[in-house]
DNA sequence: CTGGATCCGGGAAGATACTG
DNA sequence: CAGTATCTTCCCGGATCCAG
């Protein structure tokens, strides 16, 4: 294992999860909770199956992952994450706020994936009217996506089940949704882009009015 | 510069960040404040000068430093955090927490400079006796390492400055420095092994009665 | 002396093909 | 489905050299 040879927390720290994609296996894990290969792959477009193949064994040998085999008939292995490894939320967290003004609109190559926003979502949503019957809002679609469940005022988010009821469903291009989400384009648009199905304002209530973290244009007054 | 290539947060983020020693730089610089070339140096034992130059141009062009050339007589060139590399405090921060349990003590080969105290120190200290008058307690050496300033309840660790008049001075071997600081050994024994000059009492009223971070040794009963 | 640039070897990352 | 095998590319690490 490369090391940087410093008796550093932060250093340590990124001895073990500082090589490349090791975080956003952490990311997919947080998500999609305990997930086989082939999920894994589908969620991070772009990497190399052995290198995948490489990063899980080493965050199984470093005690951030575990791996299950499940026995027949199913046959199929399962990777999970260990409690260690759950325990970096804190840090995706942080890094996903801190990378929350770089969400400008995607570049045509770049590749997306509706349930990358459970983790922004948990901090994004609010249950405006929490005295209404508990709703669910799915944000993207049944395959992939999330499903945001809001009651009493408490919101639980979580990777989108094919098998859960949903009172409205909100999809469209990657830009829109976010730009939805953060605040910086009201539902009335979103909805006049036909990227509302269901009950509009289960999607109204679950929508926290975040001021825009987004830089303005350059040369934009404030 | 190489990409995910992923409309998400985390993955943009470590677009800029996510390169080897990318957050080393960040960590002197937030500790040490605007910095030298040699400094950086000095802070980051193995790092390839080639590289180190890199990171800064890379970190200077997604403004996360910025660069000053000081004009004659001094005639040297100083790195800051620009006010977006500053935001990573949050993101280091988490990765110091994350680290904690991973400190057991050094391995030889292993470098520390005691500045690299300054974050996991601003998170452990307390002021145990806010009616008491101001104190200074110095970590390392005037050359390397911290102050903590303590004072009406307010703890404030800098990097050291040879100008700053101390109350006290812990200094030792790295691994006995970490286990001060994190409770694992007392006060007391650590002035039996010569770790502290000047006054007793000003380094016990700074040090949190942190519970053990540290995972127990195997078999341990708990 | 400070703040790099240049060169080179090794190894990690990336792409693709193939397999129990 | 869950990888392995192989090849290529290029980043990183180490040493040395250099301009202001």
């Amino acid at each position: 294992m490369r090391t940087y040879g410093q008796y550093c927390a932060l250093a340590r720290g990124l001895d073990l999860v500082g090589d490349r994609w090791t975080l956003l296996v952490v990311r997919e894990l947080l998500s999609l909770g305990p997930s086989r290969y082939a999920d894994l792959q589908r969620g991070l477009p772009g990497i190399a199956t052995n290198l995948l193949a490489n990063r899980l064994r080493e965050m199984e040998a470093a005690g951030l992952v575990s791996r299950t085999e499940l026995p027949r008939p199913v046959n199929a292995t399962v990777f999970a994450l260990t409690e260690r490894g759950a325990a970096l939320e804190g840090v995706v967290r942080e890094f996903v706020k801190w990378g929350a003004p770089l969400m400008s609109p995607p570049g045509p190559e770049e590749a997306f994936r509706a349930h990358w926003l459970l983790i922004p979502l948990r901090a994004l949503c609010r249950d405006n009217t929490p005295n209404a019957p508990a709703q669910v809002v799915r944000v993207g679609s049944a395959d992939d996506g999330c499903d945001i469940a809001v009651g009493t005022g408490v919101v639980e988010v979580t990777a989108s089940s094919p098998s859960t009821m949903v009172d409205a469903t909100v999809d469209g291009d990657p830009g829109a949704l976010v730009a939805l989400f953060t605040g910086q384009i009201p539902v009335s648009a979103a909805d006049a882009a036909g990227m509302i199905a269901g009950d509009i304002d289960a999607v109204r209530r679950v929508i926290g009015g975040m001021p825009a973290q987004m830089p303005p244009p350059a040369g934009a007054t404030s």
